[in-house]
DNA sequence: TCTGGGGTCCTAGGACCC
DNA sequence: TCTGGGGTCCTAGGACCC
């Protein structure tokens, strides 16, 4: 049975950690640009300059250096709270032209055009009077929807500054791979959009598309595939599914009928809430005593909880995990980590913290230099959810109810002290003050959107 | 000083049960 | 005598995404 097709979308934005950074640096607008990941390790976002030089994603900054300083690259730290208001701006753009929006990333959003184009019995013009086969549009639709995703782009990219990419599809898969269309052939075609609802231009663009380059076919699995003899999407999409479950898994017999046009993965809802939370960062310099590791576990307990509470949910389990150095190949390794299960669910900032560092007590082991920890929340809930369970069981007698309130009172204070004043203004002893685990962030740019001192002049 | 951080889902295999 | 078949739950590991 064929259900009416979808007019799904993905709006990406270009480069979009480096587009962020020129918005507020119009004298950069044609220089390279590249961003680098926490403790300033390595490359994760670059301007289409940068990809230009042939800076390979994910190269680590030292290997760098020198390169960039000959060629005039900007370099920039990380700026997490710049770039998560700037996602928040291009979602609030979107949302000018459709509610129906599933944000699946900071630079990346799913959204569903059906409703614009249907009458009021949900049918399309003229759907009748062609023959259309799986993931096809009429004509007439077809060929408005198009101009409609240019003008979103435009729209986003003239309130925003930030330039994006649209591609539309009868899936996800179709309009991901749209998307990455639209990006390849800017160039040469001038637009800021493509889409593949047509069954011929399906085909043709999707055996332009190399098999590594389809959503869900990643490293491991592309060579697995180009062995066999499946070189584009194309070749991949026309693998009989059943066949693909066969030889590979579930996922990859998804991919092929998303690819065909057969909607697996729904547009915009997805209602299943977060499972689990974490905070880990790799140190600016190894640690080895106990001592100096309490104080980046205990800071990384503390800000989960934080998060936590900022997403009203609450952990019922804690997960703590140190590592030395994996690419050190000289030292003593150890991956030690271990899970406690909460007596009740919760995100308050002392029991996590102090629950976090009785983990960590358990699993340390001296004589190593280590290089990372991380502290993960497992079987986060709503705290409503919790909630409601608090009624259904016994209460902990290890734990008395003015306890708690106490610890839910100093959580709450910190969220003000700290949302007043600045993260990190107020925290607990145990973070340590000297830390010398500190990640490096060297090139970081001024927080523009998010700090008033910071705010861009004109002149 | 030299290589990030935060998620999800699926599968295989063991333990255990009838 | 001689080792079925099916189910569930859990965990570790592997794959993917950005």
């Amino acid at each position: 049975m064929q259900t009416r097709t979808r007019i799904i979308g993905l709006v990406d934005c270009d480069s979009f950690f480096a587009s962020c950074e020129k918005v507020f640096r119009p004298d950069w607008r044609d220089r390279p640009v590249v961003v680098l990941s926490n403790n300033d390790g390595c490359v994760v976002a670059r301007s289409a300059e940068a990809k230009a030089l042939q800076i390979p994603m994910g190269e680590p900054y030292f290997k760098l250096r020198d390169f960039a300083r000959a060629r005039g690259v900007v370099v920039r730290s990380a700026n997490y709270a710049l770039y998560g208001d700037m996602s928040a701006r291009v979602v609030e753009t979107l949302a000018t032209f459709t509610d129906e929006i599933d944000v699946y990333s900071i630079d990346e959003a799913f959204f569903d055009l059906t409703h614009f184009f249907c009458d009021s019995t949900g049918r399309y013009p003229h759907e009748e009077e062609e023959a259309l086969e799986l993931g096809e549009l009429p004509r007439a639709v077809r060929e408005a929807a198009e101009p409609l995703a240019e003008k979103i782009a435009a729209t986003i990219r003239k309130w925003t500054g930030v330039p994006v990419s649209i591609g539309l599809g009868p899936t996800r898969t179709l309009a991901k791979a749209a998307s990455r269309i639209a990006k390849d052939n800017y160039a040469r075609r001038g637009r800021k959009c493509a889409a593949l609802f047509d069954r011929a231009e399906r085909d043709a663009a999707l055996a332009s598309l190399p098999v590594e380059k389809i959503w869900g076919v990643g490293r491991r699995l592309a060579p697995r595939f180009q062995n066999s003899g499946l070189r584009t999407a194309l070749d991949f999409a026309r693998v009989d599914p059943t066949t693909m479950r066969r030889f590979h898994s579930i996922n990859q017999e998804r991919t092929v009928r998303e690819l065909r046009g057969e909607l697996i993965f729904d547009a915009v809802s997805r209602p299943e809430p977060q499972q689990s939370m974490q905070i880990s960062r790799s140190f600016g310099e190894t640690v080895s005593s106990l001592d100096e590791l309490e104080k980046p576990v205990a800071t990384f307990a503390s800000k989960l909880a934080a998060k936590l509470r900022a997403r009203r949910l609450v952990a019922s389990a804690l997960y703590v995990y140190v590592a030395t150095d994996r690419f050190n190949a000289k030292a003593p390794q150890r991956n030690g980590g271990s899970a406690i299960t909460l007596s009740r669910p919760t995100n308050s900032t002392p029991e996590i913290l102090a629950r976090s560092l009785q983990v960590l007590r358990a699993i340390y082991e001296p004589g190593f230099r280590y290089k990372k920890a991380g502290v993960v929340a497992l079987e986060t809930l709503p705290e409503e959810a919790a909630q409601a369970r608090r009624y259904l069981f016994e209460l902990d007698p290890t734990q008395n109810e003015e306890t708690r309130e106490r610890d839910r009172n100093v959580s709450l204070t910190l969220d003000r002290v700290n949302s007043k004043f600045g993260a990190g203004s107020i925290f607990f002893a145990s973070e340590g003050v000297e830390r010398a685990w500190r990640p490096f962030s060297n090139f970081v740019s001024p927080q523009y959107t998010t700090d008033w001192d910071a705010l861009p002049r004109a002149s």
